[in-house]
Parts: structure tokens; C-alpha cells; sequence
DNA sequence: AATGAATGAGTATTCATTCAT
DNA sequence: GATGAATGAATACTCATTCAT
């Protein structure tokens, strides 16, 4: 598997791009210079605009077709299971392999996205749009099933959704996954997702059998 | 009720950062100039360095000064709440108050704080750190209390948590609150992190009884 | 006398002027550096950018500038001149001591004034039409009076006029003066202007008294 | 009749300088890039080199060239007339027809060697000065026949006809010939060099028998 | 304290030129 | 000979910061 954006030709336009991911991960957008990007692709900084316009446009590109090669394999994943709650975990699941499987392009989308959204003018970002309403096609797909309440508004549980995951993947690769094991966050995003986070029978006075608790993990 | 930060003295200070959240929600912290900070401030540029040594630091001071009053605000929220999980519902509702309170400054650290805490050097961003650890403080309380299932991680959970308000409040503070109102966010959110987006006992095999499902909302 | 564009205030405006006309006398304007033009004036590279909008502004507002200047002493000394072709005269006489006078901003003029006129976007050289007009002036007077034929066109006359006075201007500042005095160039334009260079009664056929003719002044 | 500079081999060198002649009329040399020049002769940017030195040499190649050319003709024209003043007539008449007949290149050079001369650093320009003293060898003569006056040195009066024509010549070519003829122009210069502007018998305090003057051609 | 003119380090981008194919 | 991808030196311009007033 190689990494997401990866075409088979391994031409500059693509070696350029893996070069941009890793300086804009290490030192941001703002703060990456167009040689450092070119030193780290070594090439000359003047190769990087034959193949972008300029720094802004290797920005957008970068994300697009990133989020291309992403939501390919996510409906990939998705095509053969038919339980949309089923599909909802798996989303999940895809989500932080590819957060494991390509660490600094997580950090890139999930550093750099919000700034650009806004400020980077004329992009509009559909790739990142399609990538999350992958996620309310599954709630509505669920919600026309009766797995979930008709009341709750796909497109605000899709943020709910992607803002849950985004940020603890932002705590992973801040971390260097020394805190916690990806699976240990897929599974509680998993379940607080999907069952919420309060024990059902008990949500009013509740007691604890366990009073023990110890300040791991805060 | 005076913008958050906004202590008693009406001084430059005060008056600086307040020019500063309106710009920075308007152009970006790296896109705004520090003349554009003095202009919206009507000070002579020099000024700014009177009161902060430079623009990375400004920033700073004004994340950590609103938050610190955000966190004297939602402490005083909570101080008479008894039930974890009902001091989870008003810490929700108190952060989309906090929103639509000072839109501009919900925009700045939600669009900014990332990119600071990972690209300005030294900013430890103590005061994020504890508003978030107000709600594990909360999840903890819950867990004492057996509300919350205890293999779920506080350290994670508060993520989880801030992660889907954060999100939802990108959306509201960019769409010009148009497309949804900060109550029906405040209270889709409350539900789904609480009670999770799945209906209990379908979670299996459920079948809908109202295929009807419109496309609004994505 | 002052160098012509020198108003009184010796401000950076005009110190950046004088410093771009020296520089771009010497060097060019498309190979002027800001920073040769900063060094000559003695300040900063981005002082001039506090004065001037671009490299190109600068260079149009040093023609404009210069322009009006000398649009101003020219006629002042045509103003108690009844005589439209001694007033010609004096605009001859005047032209040759203003390249003298700033030799610098002759050259600059003279050797950059067509390429800007054509290749700086918007400028429409009002100030240089002038002072063409002021020549095309004299001769529609002159045309009036009956002392030019009416047939010749003042917008053609004043342009073979300035061209003959622009050309022995730029012979002699490339020169280093060394080949003719300026008073010998001035001279000898009043005359071939004036009387045109065939001698009248020997328009046909005449002969020469003197057949010796060295190569000198070729 | 082929373009001036069209020697029969109908070769690379050839296509590049007629390229380099319209794109350099167009945008001017500095403004034109090399690749522009290429695409215009439809070749790769790099054959170029294979035929011209560098962008400098390449300019100076096509004033040489033409100017070998023009040098060529004018003299043939000129061969059979014997009367210096009629010389001077054809001159100035070719110099017209010349203008006409390759506008860009009349273009390059009345708006680019100015520049040239100055700043191609060991350009000497030979045939330029060649096709100068193809004037001042005619004035010579005709003082040698005692037609035009001896003391009005040769060298001078060249660039006086020569700047008068040069001068003209711009008008039309940035006009767009819409203003003034060719051929206007052509008869206007050779009256005003050769029997100068004034009137003969006129030349102090003639008056004017027709007062009506209209403001046209200014 | 307040000003804002001046500074000059910093950088995205261009483009003449080269050279492997 | 032709190509055109690659190079990397060169530079106009910006803007955070300073400091004389």
C-alpha cells in the first residue's frame, strides 16, 4: 500500500506533493518556505511552479487529490456492508488506518484545512464536502432504516461526527501516538458515537460501583 | 454583559485585543497585518508593542485571557449543578452561548488555535488545556458516579466532546449563521454526545417506520 | 538654480527623485535595482515604497515631476517674446541649457521615455504632450502671423522639431560632452530648423566655391 | 519584396529574427521573454540558442542584419542620383517607404536601440552609424557644391535629420497610422530639413495674410 | 505614553540559460 | 540539430519591529 497520493508514475507532480505534505506537517503552511519543499523533493524551487501555479494552488491540490485517493477507498470499504450503523463503525475504523497509514497528511488536513477553507480564495473545497457526506449518506441511509432518529439533522450529525474524529486525530499526531493506541480511539470514538457516552438505564442518579478512579488519562 | 475579554479598565490593552479577535476573524492571523490590528484599534502601530512584546505574543495573550474568562464563566455555570451529566448539558449549552455571544472570537479559536499550538513556539496554552479538563473533570465525576462507563478514556472522551462542539461552531460562525440555529446544534449535539446518534433497542436489525427522509440538512 | 525637480522641502520624496535619475541616467531603468536607487539616496529599500507605489510609479512620477518643472521655466521665458519665431529660438536656446543644467534627467528622459510611453501600463505622459504643445504653439502663431507656410501641420512640425533637439541631446550626454558644445548643437538646430539646410538660391544645380571638405564632425 | 531582414535561406536564424522582431514590437525587449519568441517561430525555447548567443546578442544581431539590409537598399537608391539634395530627398522618402514597408521593425529599433546602445554592454552598433553617415556623407557633399552652408558641421545635421525622421517615424508606428500618412509625414519633413520652417523673405515681422487657423494636428 | 517614519530581513516568483535525451 | 524540463540566481516588494520625537 503505498501512500495516498501515489500514482503509479512517480513523477515530479507526486514527488512534490509527498515533499509539500511532509515540510507543511512539520512547519505549516505559513511557516514552510517554497525551498524548503524543494530541498526535501530535491529539486530547484523553480521546478515547483512547472507543476503549480503557486504555493497556494500546491496547497489545494495537495488536499484534493488526497481526499480523492480518500474517499475512494472509503466507499471502497463501504460497498459491501449493508447495515448503515455497521457502515458507520467501518467509517470510523478506515479513518484512523489512514491516519496510522499516511500520519502527515492527517496532520496537513487536520492542521491546515480550516485556515484554508477560509482563506485560501476561490476554493471551495468539494472533495472535503463529498468526504463528509459520505458520512450523512450513511445517517440518512440509517435514519430511513429507523436506526436513527429522523430529528437529528444529518448534516449537523455529520460535523458532529467529523469534529469527534479530527480531534483526536489531532491529539495522535501532536502526540506521537505515545498517549493513546489509534485503536483505543477508534473504539471509544466508536462507542461514543454511536451509543453516546452516558450508561442508558442510569442517566438520571445514577451510582458507581467503582468509586476508584484513578487521574490516568486526562 | 461586555464582550469576554473586557475586564473593568477600558484600556489599550482591553482595546487592542478586541481589534485584534475582529481582525483575526477576518483575515487570519497570517494574513492580518499588525497595522490592520492599529487601524481597527485607531492607535499608531508602535502602540501594539507597548503592550505586547510582538504579534505571536498578542495571540497568545488573547487566547489565554479569553479563555481564561470563559473558564471563570462556565465554572460559575456548573458550581451549582449537582449531576454530571446534567453539568455536561450546561456546558454544552454555555459554549453556544459563549458563541453567539462573541461570534468573532469563537471564529478566531476555532479557525486559529490549532495552527498556534502547534507553530508558536513556547505556547503551552495552559487555559485550553483546562477548559477541556473541565468537562473530564465532569466525565470523571460521572464515571465516580457509575453514569459513565469507566472504560471509557476522560482523556479522550473531553475530545471527543470538544472536538464535535468545536466543529459545529466552524459551521455556525463561517455559514453566518444561516443555515442552522445555535439552539438546534446545541441540542442535536447534547443528545448525540450523550445519548449517541443510534437508537437503542434497534440497534440490530431495526426497520424504520418513516421512510420518508428528505434531503434537507446535508 | 536647483537641480529641476527640487522644491524646497528637501524631503525623501525628493531625494529619492534625484536618486533614481542619477541611477537610471547611469544604469538604465530595467537595470536599476531598488536597492542601487536606495544606496544612492541613503536609505532604506522599503523607504521608498513609503513614497512611491512601484518601480514604475517611481519613474512616472520623475518624468511627471521634471516635466512640469520645466514646462513652467520654458514659459516663463516665452512669455515677454512677441516674435513666434524668436519665441522658437528661446525654446531651442532653453532646451540645450536645461540638458546642461541636469544632465542626468536629460539622459533619463531621453533615453527612456519611449519605452515608457509604450510599456508602462496607464501612463499617458500628459505632462511630456505639453510640452510638445507648447512647440506646436509657437508654430500655429507663427502660421497665423504668416511666417510659417500653413500647409506644414504644427502636430508633424513640432514633432520633427523635438526630435531633432531630442536626438543632439542624446549625442551629447552620451557623449560626455566632449565632441560639440552644446552652444554649437543649439546653433546649429536654431539654423536647420528654422532655415532648413539647403541654401536658398542654389536649391538647383549650384556648385561649391569649397570643394575641400575634411571627415571631421562626421 | 521580402521582409528586410530575409535572405533566401529561409532557415532557423531567419525564422527567429522575424519572431523576435514582432514580439519585441509588441512587448518590447525587456518585457519579452525568450519562450515568447520561441512560440511565436513555433520552435522549442532552447533552439534559439543553438542560433544566438544569448537575448542581448540576439537584439544585436537583428539591428546589424536589418540595418545591413536597409544600408543595402538605400544605398542602391541612391546610386543613380546625382544632385545631393535630391539624395537627401530619396533618403528621407526611403526612410518612409522603409517604415511602411516592415512597421515592427521600424518599431524595435526606433523604440529599442536607444536603450540598446547604452546598456548591451560591447554593442558598437557600426551599421547604425553606418547608415548615419550615409547622411552626413551626402550633406558633405552638397557642401562640397556649395548647396548647403559649410558651416553647419555634418555630423550634427545628421542627427538632426535623422532624429526628425526617427521621431516621426515613432508617432506612426504607435498611432496606428490613423493620425498622419506616411506619405505627409515623408513631405513635410523633407520641406521643413531642406528649406527649414519658415518663410524666406518673411523671417522678421512678417504678417500673416490668412489669420484662419484651425486647431487640427496639434 | 504614543506616534508613525524608517528599517531591512525575508521570500515567492520569474525567466534566461543549460543539457540530457 | 531540436527539444523542453530543469535549474537557481536574481529582485521587487512586504511588513514586523524599532526608536527618535
Amino acid at each position: 500500500m503505498k501512500k495516498i497520493v501515489n500514482n503509479e508514475k512517480n513523477d515530479k507532480h507526486e514527488q512534490i506533493i509527498r515533499a509539500a505534505i511532509k515540510t507543511f506537517a512539520r512547519k505549516g503552511f505559513y511557516n514552510t518556505r517554497i525551498s524548503d519543499i524543494a530541498k526535501e523533493a530535491n529539486i530547484a524551487d523553480g521546478t515547483i511552479y512547472l507543476y503549480f501555479k503557486n504555493k497556494d494552488t500546491l496547497l489545494v491540490s495537495l488536499f484534493e487529490e488526497s481526499m480523492d485517493q480518500i474517499i475512494q477507498m472509503v466507499k471502497g470499504r463501504l460497498a459491501n456492508i449493508d447495515d448503515p450503523i455497521e457502515q458507520l463503525r467501518e467509517f470510523i475504523k478506515f479513518h484512523f488506518e489512514m491516519v496510522r497509514y499516511d500520519k502527515f497528511l492527517a496532520e496537513v488536513i487536520t492542521v491546515e484545512l480550516r485556515q484554508s477553507n477560509k482563506f485560501i480564495k476561490q476554493y471551495k473545497n468539494i472533495k472535503f464536502r463529498e468526504y463528509l457526506n459520505i458520512i450523512s449518506g450513511i445517517i440518512r441511509e440509517a435514519q430511513a432504516k429507523g436506526l436513527i432518529a429522523k430529528h437529528l439533522v444529518p448534516g449537523i450529525l455529520k460535523r458532529i461526527i467529523f469534529g469527534a474524529l479530527d480531534e483526536l486525530t489531532l491529539i495522535w499526531v501532536l502526540a506521537g501516538d505515545t498517549k493513546y493506541t489509534l485503536e483505543k480511539l477508534s473504539s471509544d470514538a466508536t462507542e461514543a458515537i454511536i451509543n453516546g457516552i452516558a450508561i442508558k438505564n442510569k442517566h438520571i442518579g445514577g451510582n458507581s460501583e467503582d468509586p476508584g478512579n484513578s487521574k490516568k488519562g486526562e
